[in-house]
DNA sequence: ACAGTACCAGACAGATCTGTCTAGTGTTCT
DNA sequence: AGAACACTAGACAGATCTGTCTGGTACTGT
């Protein structure tokens, strides 16, 4: 016990700009990532969470109200990273043809993390009737990604982009799910390339 | 109670073999086959499947074991299914290429079924750590649906039959994926005109 | 100094889960 | 008639789940 209140002015020396550790709130949403994602949303009880975080129970039922929100808040920040993820891919390059095939450079390295246990939306959604959080975020990342897509086809000059976009998702969705269910990370360039014969063709 | 009891011989001269009702190993197949899929594994517990079956929990453990063997008799039902579903597809052509593109209209016809509630494969999988029922049985049915393209790949003539049984498979997973969670039973077709490309540019 | 805030530790309620066990019913085969 | 068999009904154990509640500690701003 005093060992612990020794440390927090220590640690809020060297760290944080107010608090030394993270507060609560974040180091809910840290356990929640890493236990929901790498073993269920159903899997996964709130005592593993509180515990895993250092944090007591009524605190997440402070910050979260209840593990359904706890679950939106961390299908949310998958979505911030997917969102970065790809952002920063096709911040790399200048024409529209090597962002989309980057997209799922992308894609490769993330399936090449010993982590990866699959796209966290479709294992969200897999786990039965949804609830509500899971439903919402999930549509608006999966149409994010389309939109993102849509739009570099639609500079990339494709007679119908709608249509290249739709096939570009399916290669992506695909990918996913091949790594995961084979545990094959090639699949990202089997994706790359049929995403490259596409493109090359529809333009 | 006596009703029932005098209906046995009503359904037993009307159809089956020799028991009227189905036996109750039958009937617990059926229930948790639909109970499962539609909800989830972890979601659906022993207690709603054996009301449904309309059987006493101690024939479920007589039949089955435990609920992960009865996991496993569901899923390699759906497994014999999707078996009888692509050859089937395939039995209606006779060159290779149109028997891959069947594959894909057997998915059509697949997704377009208002019960379609995605994989059960992958749904299964997604549910959190899997056990060893569900990782056998998926990795049968998909090395089963691997080899068949591949086998149609090779009669096709492709130059790399397996690159392209890759690729189909990627596009089998992604149609399955978008199908689900966006409720969008046109994957299929897309997934099929990519097929198409690909088969022709590749043979 | 003192109120307010954020937090911890853990008991508790009420529900639900898998799996076991007892006891009894009805049919079939010999 | 009687043994064997498949099955039903439901209590029960033991674990685990979400969410609430009490009581106490430590730091912050005024």
């Amino acid at each position: 016990m005093s060992i612990d209140t020794i440390g927090v002015p220590d640690l809020e020396a060297r760290s944080g700009p107010t608090t030394g550790r993270a507060s609560a709130r974040d180091r809910l949403l840290d356990a929640a990532d890493e236990l929901f994602y790498a073993e269920g949303i159903h899997t996964v009880g709130i005592d593993r969470i509180i515990e895993r975080a250092g944090v007591a129970k009524a605190s997440l039922y402070n910050c979260y109200g209840s593990k359904d929100e706890l679950v939106r808040a961390y299908l949310l920040r998958r979505h911030d990273r997917r969102q970065a993820r790809i952002q920063a891919a096709i911040a790399r390059y200048d024409t529209p043809r090597e962002q989309l095939l980057a997209v799922f450079d992308a894609l490769d390295e993330l399936l090449a993390d010993p982590k990866f246990r699959g796209c966290a939306f479709v294992n969200a959604a897999a786990e039965g009737p949804a609830p509500d959080a899971v439903r919402e975020v999930g549509e608006i990342s999966r149409s994010w990604v389309h939109g993102a897509l849509l739009s570099l086809a639609i500079q990339a000059g494709a007679s119908d982009p709608g249509v290249l976009a739709d096939q570009l998702v399916l290669l992506y969705d695909g990918a996913l799910i091949g790594a995961k269910m084979d545990g094959n990370a090639a699949t990202a360039r089997t994706a790359r390339a049929v995403a490259a014969t596409l493109i090359d063709a529809i333009v």
